[in-house]
RNA sequence: GCUGCUGUAGCUCAGUGGUAGAGCACUUCCUUGGUAAGGAAGAGGUCAUGGGUUCAAGUCCCAUCAGCAGCUCCA
């Protein structure tokens, strides 16, 4: 006999080959039709697996999972997703399958197949995926050794998973497929115990995949679905899928005029239209403000810089290709450029092509007379990195710390400056390939809210402090509350990491100890370290329950280094400063973005473009209306009079759909009286006010930074709690 | 960068190889009003670009560019 631990903690006893099933039986024959699944522990099993090969001695520990278990549903999609594998196997021939996981509301499953899927296939998989589940046949388990499930796979033709066996799961003595039907598959499980379980599912989508991820690899059609308890559940995510669409900063930003890519300028590139430049300006002036009242200095570096000044932070050549190619201010310096690295390729340069340079130089004007095709590749190298020594190279600036470290070697460094911090919203270009771009929150062409602290060791501690509190104040100021912070340490292991081992310590010991000190919600993370320095990344959550990587600090080991930074200290002698990165936005590109998605384009008082739109009831309130535009002016508000000949129901729909937080209504009686029917944006009319009243009001919600959201946070479920977007900004 | 899809008016989109369309926005006129769309008229197009097939191409084919989704990448 087993013995069961049931989740209210009772003991039952059940024959040796009990399984889930029999047990849900024993208590109902009701709950035995609703069982989906079992859990053990925490391993979630079929159920109809047999409980005896868990036994160890002590009870069973057995919770039953039925519709209502989150778990269940995650069994349901993978269950699905061999469904969709079968149907898909049915329908074409010489299907390799691949893998078949679940995701965040749904699974997909990676097929080679010769011929192409696309959208018009989905209704076809959909009704044999509907013929399947109407037979409702029982998923089977069952194991095989080694080489009875390669020879298994090899039979099916199923290369993918046979390579599988080989590599992936080299360590494994037994495998376990699933039978159902006709269609057998290699798979850990567990399963639903029918296909009939399955009430509601849909094809989604279709795209690319590599093969275990390798960009080199074999690519993959991959075919994403979902799956539900009940078509009511299904309908509701298909509608929350449109609501997040309405959410994309890129279709609003087009709505509101917030911002505009435009393809003439270049992919990538983003033109802030005077809505979102209102947007942004407002937060570079909190920052800015919040800065000089911490001490830091502003600062301005040009958008160029030497090739030279990049070889010695080291960022050149090494992040070439993600850098837009420099520029040469002689005709020949491409051709040189493109010749030296042809000459260090693994292919070498053929003699007909040196020839071919050699003129090509001539041809430009700019020969080279020391080169001789005699000459070791090493001394070839050499004559032409001196002719590029001698003539200009620029490279447009991928990030801005080589211009702050050059700012700070400006002069000679007492330690008494330190801590020097250095300010600037930074514009940066980087070339980032073209399938990455993604609106605003993937560019190009980016500006980061940069700043580099050049301090002491011992200073370190009380720096990060500051930041800390500085990008806290900054999250919480447009009403991001949800955070945590990863600490990136290094892996004790390695030694690819440059400073001192007793400096990492001290500043590995004194980042945890603030974030301790802070009461921040983070975590470590060994081995995620650059290797200049340890660091802090902020994983912020939206209001739709969306994680985004935002502001980060780092430390840097490295360029002081790499600089020669110096200072003298209090002993007379020279040493070298610790240079901290941060940038609590982010970029404002991304920052603004993800406010736009956060705010569903609805900005707060203190951020709105626009935040008082006057209606007057009719053109012969204009006069009144455009007095009181002035009155709104002078007390520094963003204000517009919308003076059209149109009804007073027509504007106030207007300035809704257009998001502006409050609207002032004004007609004779209000003209009369020198006051305003002012209506809010979120609250509807807010009843007659006199101006001054309304004036302190609202002035009173931008002080405050107040933000109120229209509906209520998280009524649902979070949406895609996938990292939304996981860009960094680092340096 | 890879795979797939898409590209028609400012926006959202119809469009069957045979004369280029709608709604909204825009302009003008009428309307002068009380909290989410008053009415009429007008203007607006090298159907992304370049080739090809065809008597005839927005429509079919190829290439390029751009966008979208996913993958890979992100100092």
């Amino acid at each position: 006999m087993l013995e069961i631990k049931l989740p209210d903690g009772t003991i039952v006893s059940h024959p040796d080959d009990a399984t889930p099933l029999s047990v849900a039986e024993k208590i109902g024959s009701r709950l035995a039709k609703a069982v989906i699944a079992a859990k053990i522990g925490d391993l979630i099993v079929d159920a109809t697996r047999p409980l005896k090969s868990f036994a160890n001695g002590a009870p069973i520990p057995l919770r039953l999972l039925t519709e209502k278990d989150p778990e269940a549903l995650d069994v349901l999609r993978h269950s699905s997703a061999h469904v969709m594998a079968r149907a898909i196997m049915r329908i074409y021939p010489n299907v390799s399958l691949a893998f078949g996981p679940t995701i965040t509301n749904g699974f997909y499953y990676d097929f080679d197949l010769p011929q192409k899927l696309n959208e018009d296939d989905f209704a076809k998989i959909e009704a044999e995926m509907a013929k399947i589940i109407e037979l409702a046949e029982p998923f089977e388990q069952f194991s095989l050794d080694r080489t009875q499930s390669v020879e298994l796979c090899r039979d099916m033709k199923q290369t993918l998973k046979v390579e599988h066996i080989e590599t992936g799961l080299a360590s494994h003595e037994s495998l376990g497929f699933y039978r159902q039907g006709e269609f057998v598959d290699l798979c850990r499980g567990p399963h639903i115990p029918d296909a009939g379980r399955i009430k509601a599912f849909k094809v989604m989508s279709i795209a690319g995949a590599y093969w275990k991820g390798d960009a080199d690899g074999l690519q993959l059609q991959r075919v994403y679905g979902t799956a539900w308890f009940s078509p009511k559940d299904m309908q509701a995510h298909l509608e929350q899928v449109e609501e997040a669409k309405k959410r994309d900063h890129r279709v609003i930003g087009k709505r509101l005029g917030l911002f505009q890519i435009s393809s003439e300028v270049g992919p990538g590139m983003c033109l802030w239209l005077p809505k979102g430049a209102r947007i942004r300006s407002l937060l570079e002036d909190f920052l800015r403000k919040e800065m000089l009242k911490r001490g830091y200095e502003p600062v301005y570096s040009p958008h160029l810089g030497r090739v030279e000044l990049y070889e010695t932070s080291g960022h050149f050549p090494y992040y070439r290709d993600s850098q837009f190619p420099p520029l040469f201010v002689n005709d020949g310096g491409a051709l040189v450029d493109g010749w030296i690295r042809r000459l260090e390729s693994k292919e070498g340069l053929p003699a007909a092509h040196e020839q071919a340079f050699m003129q090509a130089a001539e041809v430009l004007g700019c020969e080279i007379k020391e080169y001789k095709v005699e000459q070791s590749v090493a001394e070839r190298t050499a004559v032409l990195q001196a002719w590029q020594r001698l003539h200009e190279r620029y490279l447009v600036k991928p990030m801005n710390c080589p211009h702050h470290a050059q700012i700070f070697k400006a002069m000679p460094r007492s330690y008494k400056q330190l801590p020097l911090r250095l300010f600037e919203f930074g514009t940066v270009y980087r070339f980032e390939q073209t399938g990455e771009l993604n609106g605003m929150l993937r560019v190009r062409g980016l500006t980061q809210d940069d700043a580099h602290i050049f301090c002491t060791q011992d200073q370190v501690e009380q720096e990060f402090r500051n930041t800390i509190e500085l990008t806290r104040m900054v999250l919480e100021s447009v009403g991001l509350k949800d955070y945590r912070v990863q600490l990136s340490l290094r892996d004790p292991k390695s030694d690819k990491y440059v400073g001192s081992e007793e400096n990492w310590q001290k500043a590995e010991a004194a980042l945890r100890r603030v974030l301790e000190e802070s009461g921040l919600n983070f975590q470590a993370a060994e081995g995620e370290a650059a290797f200049y320095g340890p660091k802090a990344d902020f994983m912020v959550r939206d209001c739709i329950g969306r994680q985004w990587q935002l502001g980060t600090v780092q430390l840097d080991y490295n360029l002081p280094e790499r600089f020669q930074l110096e200072y003298i200290g209090s002993d007379n002698k020279t040493h070298r400063p610790v240079m901290i990165h941060r940038a609590p936005f982010g970029s404002m590109e991304r920052f603004v973005g993800m406010l736009t998605e956060h705010f569903a384009g609805a900005f707060p008082m203190w951020l709105a473009p626009e935040q008082v739109r006057i209606c007057p009831l009719s053109e012969k309130s204009n006069d009144y209306a455009l007095e009181l535009e002035k009155q709104f002016l002078d007390a520094g508000f963003r204000v517009t009079v919308d003076l059209r000949g149109a009804k007073v129901q027509a504007k106030i729909r207007d300035a809704q759909v257009e998001l502006i937080p409050y609207m002032a209504v004004v007609g004779p009686r209000e003209a009369e009286t020198r006051s305003i029917a002012l209506r809010d944006r979120i609250e509807g009319e807010l009843g007659t006010k006199p101006v001054a009243e309304v004036l302190s009001m609202l002035a009173e919600e931008v002080n405050q930074r107040r933000i109120r959201f229209a509906v209520q946070k998280e009524t649902t479920e979070p949406e895609q709690p996938k990292v939304a977007e996981t860009e960094s900004h680092e340096y």
